[in-house]
DNA sequence: ATAAAACATAGACTTTTGTCATCATTCAAC
DNA sequence: GTTGAATGATGACAAAAGTCTATGTTTTAT
């Protein structure tokens, strides 16, 4: 399971990293059931997982508890509150796992001793923290002003393994439109 | 006008700092007339801006060369296309002056010379960056599942002086509705 | 294997939002 | 200050999105 994680990295960094698996050695492996919560609201965000296998949802409850998802994430790819993490400040957001998911997890202490380890990961906070605001910048640019159809049209054209793999109500509270206008629309395309 | 930028780094980072001045002199004053733009979609953004006076547009067309507003940001605040200002690559939004401003201006290698100056300074970046995701993150689960009147109600509630401040176009395309709707719903309340 | 729960779709209907045309008003440039 | 352009409000209508109900299907837990 490691190993996913440690061609991620060298993916990334290069393959010249001493201490690799010292490093490696800060994550703790996490198997966990469909539904389950990593992160609920008000509470500090302990971890940044890393998504060997799975599937997470970050959302948001509004007034009523209806769910509002800002992401869906795969494997291969980072997820957690980042500025719970980073800040010890209460969560803003819920993770939660859509399908049974196997992760790599690394808490506070473990990322400070991962950068102090291999120089190169001073920048993978940083790098994590531009991407994930980068994404978010994209998604106020992309979402704002498309309609719903337009919307379905997005997901296909750059998510679609969403699309067969998540219910349609997940897709639909991603996407910031109902699960049955959605469903109709889909079926018009 | 330094002045003011002092009193801001003062408030957040505390009274002893050394080599403040030398930090200081960094910046450049940038006096400049109503819809200027700063910067454009597809060239790297030079500088950070810290706006002494005035109010700022960052903002995206689409297709059809409609703007879609991602942020209205007055004096007091920080402003720049981030990602572009970080990595050298082409800014994918466009910033322009909404009224004659004021502002601070401080290109990388002066941002460098900040940090290396003044030790605090090293997480200036990092602190613009996580308030500008957190901010980013706010707007995403605030916005997508609310209707036209409450993202009104929001903006009446959050940030009350751009109602008055700035035109209905501006505020509708900030909102990510239409401005005719806009008109109708404010009458309302 | 089975029962219960959750999910997906569809139709009828309501509400919200968008579009367009018009007119009065405000604002900015000269 | 005057004038032309941009802005803002409003009514009539069209289109889009939301709600509710019903029904059949798929999943999940046991």
């Amino acid at each position: 399971m490691i190993e996913i994680l440690r061609q991620h990295i060298v993916g990334r960094l290069g393959n010249d990293l001493d201490n690799l698996d010292t490093v490696l050695n800060c994550f703790k492996t996490v198997t966990i059931d469909r539904n389950q919560f990593l992160v609920q609201e008000g509470e500090v965000c302990k971890y940044v997982y890393f998504i060997v296998k799975g599937c997470l949802q970050v959302f948001v409850y509004d007034d009523e508890m209806n769910e509002t998802t800002r992401d869906i994430v795969i494997e291969g790819t980072w997820c957690s509150e980042l500025i719970s993490f980073g800040s010890g400040k209460p969560a803003t957001e819920n993770i939660r796992t859509v399908e049974h998911s196997e992760l790599l997890a690394i808490d506070r202490q473990g990322f400070q001793k991962m950068m102090e380890t291999v120089p190169q990961f001073n920048k993978v906070y940083k790098q994590i923290l531009e991407t994930s605001y980068a994404n978010s910048v994209y998604r106020i640019n992309t979402f704002v002003a498309l309609s719903a159809l337009d919307r379905i049209k997005w997901l296909m054209e750059f998510r679609p393994k969403l699309m067969t793999r998540v219910s349609s109500k997940l897709i639909a509270s991603y996407l910031g439109i109902n699960k049955d206008v959605f469903s109709r629309l889909k079926a018009k395309l």
